[in-house]
DNA sequence: CAGAGTTACTTGACATCTAAAGTAAAAACA
DNA sequence: TGTTTTTACTTTAGATGTCAAGTAACTCTG
């Protein structure tokens, strides 16, 4: 009921001028609840075909995927920055992997606190075939977008990353 | 290996007509990544947020907004759609919220198995103190887009959300 | 109206997640 | 060099999340 009312609102703003104020208050807001239900939506459903067709999960996918690009092997603080996680989880999914063999925890020879987490060959081999797939379904899922659209989408994205990164620097540094 | 190859193979694809084709069929893969990136980025922004000024979470916050614009209330049902979220999730988050004294389950006349959740009176006021900030943040983040960016991604993220829910209707029918 | 199938929700087992406290090694420093 | 501080990671408690099985109420059929 109230959603509906203000979809209908946001249709007749165009006409207003005193309520096209409050749209662009909302503007923003907007936008990342769409984005939000965007992610949301195609998350969900790349979580559901790993699980039917692979028995994994996202999470799992996704720290082999840094891996796979890093043949050196990656630190736990490393795979906590790029997967953007905190560390107790980044420790819980390499357990995981570990246990399943598909990835090793090698000490790092500089740094007897840290490891090299790398891939195993057998973790190399799952993750070939994942990722085919994986790619599969996501580019399925885009394919109504033009090159065009997507180029703009990503551009976009990075502008917003980038407005951010830099509104959440300007903050912490105004607080201390 | 593929993956780093794959980056750098992205750099000098500009000038080369046979490789644009693999460029084309990874940009799908790319756009997604960067989307998730910016979402869990700002995600985890409003989210801790939310901790520190509220002590509250992001999937109450959005339970509660959701009742919010439904002074009738929401069968539980509704809230899975509108969270896309599984129901028995949405049964722990609503216990949490009834616990706190911030929603309540509401017998439905008609149908002695649903309820309509409500907001209570603290309920509202809690997220009207939540909401405004809330909004605060989130536009702050987008500050450096313009309107005209800001329209333009949404219109993409529609498209996207469009194109996607397609594909996924059209692959369901082609299995049934 | 009785039985079968649906629907609305809850429960239980388990995998992510965070925040915060704990451990041990490395680095900084007095 | 010996102490303090940082850094790298793990552990813990608790909140989400999924999926699948369970319960009870509705609906549909014959």
């Amino acid at each position: 009921m109230t959603k509906s009312r203000v979809s209908a609102r946001l249709e007749y703003v165009a006409l207003d001028a005193e309520t096209r104020v409050t749209s662009d208050h909302h503007q923003s807001l907007r936008v990342w609840l769409r984005m939000l239900a965007c992610t949301n939506f195609i998350g969900n459903h790349v979580r559901q075909k790993l699980q039917g067709q692979f028995g994994t999960t996202l999470p799992r996918f996704d720290l082999m995927a840094q891996l796979e690009r890093a043949p050196q092997g990656l630190k736990m603080g490393e795979l906590t920055r790029r997967l953007m996680v905190t560390g107790g989880n980044v420790t819980g999914i390499t357990d995981m992997l570990e246990e399943e063999g598909l990835v090793a925890r090698a000490t790092d020879p500089n740094d007897q606190r840290a490891f090299r987490v790398k891939l195993t060959k057998a973790g190399e081999q799952q993750f070939q075939r994942m990722a085919s797939e994986h790619e599969r379904w996501v580019v399925d899922l885009f394919d109504d977008l033009t090159v065009k659209q997507k180029t703009l989408l990503a551009d976009l994205l990075t502008a917003l990353k980038k407005s951010a990164t830099q509104r959440l620097v300007a903050q912490s540094g105004t607080r201390s």
